[in-house]
DNA sequence: CTCCCCCTTCGAGCGCGCTCGAAGTCAACC
DNA sequence: GGTTGACTTCGAGCGCGCTCGAAGGGGGAG
């Protein structure tokens, strides 16, 4: 039950960089278990939290919210309702943002729909 | 109805660096007309041409794909399949990147679940 | 013992999409 | 005539989030 950063990578679908980027970073919850020879051993919490931080990003958090947040729950007790507003905030802009692209994407798909009717016609009168 | 760079930027919510700098990277149709002296004159054409730029971009289409459909508007007659295919495609991606964010959203939904009951019963028990 | 591969750290580099600043022109107003 | 301010071009710079490469250390297979 603990993966070396290579399966880690792979379990993820991140990259050994872009885990160890994170790590020095600040964005995990603590330093990660090393093995007899220095070598990274990521555990099923260090999986689940690496989750989480990727639907942050996912869904367009900075990383440096991400870096409140993490240092948030290290904190421990006492910052609950700190993680809480954070996390609804920056559910406020995910649904804008969803919002705004679903705008667009009609938009879009009008333009589709102008050129398919246009093709249509032009294979009729051929 | 022609409007100053200025008064483009405040109506299309970009800034006027902005508009020059897409039309110095191909994205503009052609280039914007000019007055006497110089300065550029944004037509309705112009204006509603920047929207559909602003549809792509806020979708998330790359820079480049907008400077290639913008090309092949310009190239005019028998383009037309083309760009349904560009659009297409990249309706797809946006229909795929919108069900991750959802997903994604979902998962955040749930945490925050989870700290609102937590503080809720924690506000019950003092 | 050697080979090979995966790991380590550190710091630099990159791609994208702007964003900004310098230096200059011109028109209008006081 | 001087000042203000909106515009011009050009090229450099920046912020984000990785991404990569160099240089070196084990450790297991043959």
């Amino acid at each position: 039950m603990s993966l070396t950063i290579a399966e880690a990578a792979e379990q993820t679908g991140l990259t050994t960089h872009t885990l160890r980027y994170y790590e020095r970073d600040g964005l995990m919850l603590r330093e990660i278990d090393r093995s007899a020879t220095g070598h990274r051993r990521y555990n099923d919490r260090d999986l689940d939290w690496i989750g989480l931080i990727t639907c942050l990003r996912g869904t367009g958090m900075p990383v440096s919210d991400v870096r409140r947040y993490a240092a948030l729950v290290r904190e421990g007790d006492g910052s609950e309702l700190a993680r809480l507003e954070l996390l609804r905030d920056h559910r406020l802009h995910v649904l804008a943002q969803l919002a705004e692209v679903q705008n667009h994407l009609g938009a879009i798909d009008r333009k589709i729909g102008i050129y398919t009717d246009l093709l249509e016609n032009a294979q009729q009168a051929s």
